[in-house]
DNA sequence: AGACTATATTAGCATATACTTACGTAAGTG
DNA sequence: CACTTACGTAAGTATATGCTAATATAGTCT
């Protein structure tokens, strides 16, 4: 699922969408209107958005409203800090190790 | 530039690379020995990864040793933690005002 | 029920991507 | 210099992806 989420976030457009929703609920609508693509290009990308668990939806009448899933976002989040992490504490180990290359004061 | 990096991370076998390659420098052969696919394919995944910043090649003899690029991983990093700030705070924000509508002590 | 509104779904298309096979290249070795 | 080793690059292919135009669906209003 994770990986669905990834590769939800990388397209811009998705991003956008996400940046968008993240502020106000929005209608599927609404948010077709901030962009030039057509309103089924956006309706693919909510699908997308939706099944990654990113979005939630809700219906109003005949409209579609979407805010979204944060829950969806943490878990993204999470998995790639752990991704960084063990990256970051090589770095880290590796600087120490430099550092003490250097005790002798000189450089 | 993030947006490279972005992309090539959300490849599965360009992460499995990364993870390969993040606790000690290998040569371009003795990664793709971990996979099933050709080196070709193997050297294309290389590429991708060092043209988004996220590899450092050297060479040693014949052979092309690759190692992470912490600053590259770091970019991407803050990127998406930008990205992920604001949903967590409104997340934050909507918990804090559900709170505050239920003060009364009932649910 | 019929017409309207908001949105999703489908089919088709162009481009991108991950792969393989074949070939090119650069550095070491006899 | 020929030969080998360790790669990369190019060409071709199958599949995935993002888009548009056309069609279907679900709710609302009279």
């Amino acid at each position: 699922m994770v990986d669905l989420a990834l590769r939800a976030i990388v397209e811009p457009r998705r991003r956008e969408i996400l940046r968008l929703v993240q502020s106000s609920e929005l209608s599927a609508g609404e948010i077709a209107a901030h962009f030039t693509v057509t309103r089924p290009a956006i309706s693919q990308h909510l699908r997308v958005l939706t099944q990654a668990g990113l979005l939630a939806v809700r219906r109003d009448g005949t409209r579609r409203i979407y805010r979204t899933r944060p829950e969806g976002l943490e878990e993204v989040r999470r998995f790639l800090e752990q991704f960084w992490q063990d990256s970051l504490e090589r770095l880290k180990e590796a600087a120490e190790a430099e550092e003490r290359s250097h005790h002798n004061g000189r450089n």
